[in-house]
DNA sequence: TTGTACGCGTTATCAA
DNA sequence: TTGATAACGCGTACAA
């Protein structure tokens, strides 16, 4: 049974006490320029890698932020996660990432997981504002910040994009382009999709478009669900049914629609037009270019893990913060005017 | 100072010792039923979660590995990622994701960054065989898995793909559509892609085209790289001096070239075809359907993270294992026939 | 400036 | 079946 080298071993090899190796590698005061060199040389020597382990037992600190998103593979996700490894990192912390796939028990049991790992603080793209994740969160006190959604709750912080406004861009831009039968696609599950959901029928509702003649189809956040959702729907309805516009609540959702309709052999933008949400990096280099809303997704990580940060080494009780991300709309090529 | 419940608050909750809570959760045995139902009622009333960390400390075992990639916004790495998702939580493990964008230093950084944590195995996808990380991992006798790379170390395990194939597949494929004066773009400092390179080279030896005659362009990993050079090239050297084919490392890379030569104007796969590597999710969604090589990541993924976990567990000290995997042509519709 | 001794929260060992 | 006690490896008052 090996056994890797302790702050011990390094004290003896140097001749002097635990607490003198601890103060060399931690502490630059209170201990002679020499001394600290020579423990400092002889503990790279042994390649002595403090336990990190044993460290956060004694100090009650990890440094390291959880990060729970909802789906690994949507680069929405790892773009947002790239925001925030920028800024953790810069503070010294590592960040711990794990994926949810929009499952509500699986996002509990990671929740635990990382309070058990006792990191310092989480950040999450909760699935529900009001999941059993949440909480939990609120209950443990444990610090934590909510991306890409919002709370009710003052003392909870968030950042998220304003989806109703998304939603209305989106929506008034496919109703100027003389569209007046469309369908959604998303998940009345999602907060993040009923908002944008909201704005959709806002901007309906100002050009007296009826709702009621619009297809809702639900419960689709990724690519794959898309993808399949649009060929069951083909294969049951058939494509003259399709309406002249789809929105989706996501690019990947969009993405995966499309797939589905160039397979079926469908034309896009000429017969039915496609409209994103998120503007993804790929989202111009698809097939069809994507048109879409755009989300500032790395700000979205950045302003998140830097006031989780902030709560963490603050020392007095700050408040709850909200921030509103704005979008815009990115127009390419997968929409056109109706005649 | 708030502080988080302890087994020893639910021992004396329970009117027991810190022993018999801690049997109550982890051994089934040697206890009685009530006492132990007893003591989980508790626990569960007052939110206990045990500290993984100091069970970790006693246990010398985190059930955590680390998963240390090149690039995180590569879907390749991140469906990678996912194939090793699936294997390491179904063996009651949690993955430590991170990325080293390339970077050497970085590499080693983060490779001691997991070792202070005590991960109890690392899956790697190295940037070189060879690399500082590498050698640290062997000295300190800490369980890894080699991804996306090979080595001539036999005590080192890896999964990798047979690159040289995938690169002559793909050359092929372009030679026999009549292509004579080639692009590579890549980066010799990678392994794999001196291999695939090594693959486009014996294509071309074979239908008897001078090397000499093709650009090597190099360092070149990521989307935004391969857009980069791309522009550079092309306004320095004019669209003029492209040739009629482009074979990149990577479909990333691949991405990025294309979006630059749609910028400046050049039409795919009219003027140039492109050929990419690794057949990432997005390939066939594109702008021009890539045609591409395939590399199986998932089971890359899972494959390699068994084996870790086999090794983890294992008592026996088992030898070092090297699995190749198959690459195949995925044809789509950015390589024309030469006329 | 340095060393001693204790605490961090859990599991493992050995008695009872 | 239970409980007391010693690890696990490090940081840190406090003492020297």
């Amino acid at each position: 049974m090996k056994r890797h080298t302790t702050i011990e071993d390094v004290a003896k090899a140097a001749g002097v006490s635990k607490s003198t190796v601890s103060r060399a590698l931690n502490n630059a005061s209170r201990i002679s320029i020499e001394t600290r060199e020579r423990v400092l040389r002889i503990a790279e020597e042994l390649k002595f890698e403090p336990s990190h382990i044993a460290r956060s037992l004694s100090t009650r600190r990890t440094m390291t932020v959880g990060v729970l998103l909802e789906d690994i593979l949507n680069s929405f996700f790892t773009e947002v996660a790239k925001g925030v490894e920028t800024v953790v990192k810069k503070a010294g912390y590592t960040m711990l990432l794990t994926s949810s796939d929009y499952d509500l028990e699986e996002e509990y049991r990671l929740t635990r997981i990382l309070v058990r790992n006792k990191v310092d603080g989480i950040l999450i793209t909760p699935i529900r504002e009001d999941s059993k994740a949440i909480e939990f969160l609120k209950s443990r006190h444990i610090p934590f910040f909510m991306m890409n959604n919002k709370s009710e709750d003052p003392d909870v912080s968030w950042v998220d994009t304003e989806n109703i406004e998304g939603g209305y861009i989106g929506a008034k831009y496919l109703t100027d382009l003389g569209h007046r039968r469309m369908m959604y696609i998303g998940s009345d599950k999602l907060r993040g999709t009923r908002e944008r959901f909201e704005g959709f029928r806002k901007a309906l509702e100002e050009k007296g478009i009826p709702l009621d003649d619009q297809l809702i189809l639900g419960d689709v956040n990724a690519q794959k669900e898309g993808y399949a959702l649009m060929n069951r729907f083909l294969e049951k309805e058939g494509v003259s049914s399709l309406p002249t516009a789809i929105m989706t609540v996501n690019d990947a959702v969009a993405i995966g629609v499309l797939e589905s309709l160039i397979e079926h052999n469908v034309k896009i933008p000429e017969d039915v037009s496609l409209l994103g949400f998120d503007d993804i990096n790929i989202a111009g280099l698809i097939r069809v270019p994507l048109t879409t809303v755009h989300q500032p997704k790395f700000a979205m990580g950045e302003v998140a893990s830097y006031m989780l940060i902030n709560a963490i080494e603050g020392q007095a009780r700050t408040r709850a913060q909200q921030f509103l991300l704005k979008p815009h709309l990115v127009v390419r090529e997968s929409c056109r005017e109706l005649s």
